[in-house]
DNA sequence: TATCTTAGATTACAACTGTAATCATAACTA
DNA sequence: TAGTTATGATTACAGTTGTAATCTAAGATA
């Protein structure tokens, strides 16, 4: 039942979730550093709205364009899926393999530290 | 430069990584779960050769498959690019969504915990 | 040896993706 | 009001993927 959206796509998601709504325009111009067309752009966002993540209010002409679905919502199908699809579930591998493989800094360290401590105990086991 | 490997197609590597070297029908045999028909996973094995992640050895007139590709390398390829690509790289955030939104065992929590005390005063930061 | 199997190679085909260009039309402008 | 513009809608087109079926030829079998 996971959403599908698209390696593209999600940079579109990514700009209205960081604001909206916006029109086309505006998300073409905060997507300058990909260098897609303006077209191009408008196809992802048309896409999204026939895919049903993406909504609009017309406005005139143009349309107002904003998500319809949470972005931690989404981050949290993602990482299940790719939980899933890659780790067939183990999640020790997974985070093993996030651990081991990524330089991590101290203060990063503390913080995940942090949330193991906030955990311990409100998981019953 | 990452490795494309199609969803479907993990499954025969997954296969494959347990052990090899096996012929497509040992393949085939193994993958009983996914009710893929013996052409499909034909289908995969070739396009797993030609994309070079997967080698042969003649064997008369049949092929004994194996892995080109180390598991743990594409485990931290596959890694690397869910985080660019869904989390923009923000590790604590990715680390904090896992962590969050699994019900995490005591035993799973507490290997966490020794990966990262493992980690600490390594990484020098 | 002639025939039957069966394994890999080739071909099929629709949906999804990346990447746009063109079309139709509503709104702005002269 | 008539022409211009810019926006969303439609169309394009090749590569990838899921899901096989068909073709070809080398071994196995009668």
């Amino acid at each position: 039942m996971s959403i599908r959206v698209s390696e593209a796509e999600k940079n579109v998601m990514d700009i209205l979730w960081q604001e909206s709504p916006l029109t086309s325009t505006e998300v073409v111009e905060r997507l300058q550093t990909q260098d897609w067309s303006e077209k191009t752009v408008k196809t992802f966002l048309n896409r999204l709205v026939k895919k049903g993540v993406v909504t609009f209010q017309k406005d005139g002409r143009r349309y107002l364009y904003s998500p319809a679905i949470e972005r931690d919502e989404f981050l949290a199908d993602e990482s299940e899926s790719f939980l899933d699809k890659v780790f067939k579930g183990n999640i020790k591998e997974l985070l093993a393999t996030f651990v081991d493989n990524k330089q991590l800094s101290k203060d990063e360290l503390d913080y995940l530290k942090g949330l193991l401590d906030d955990k311990e105990g409100r998981d019953v086991k």
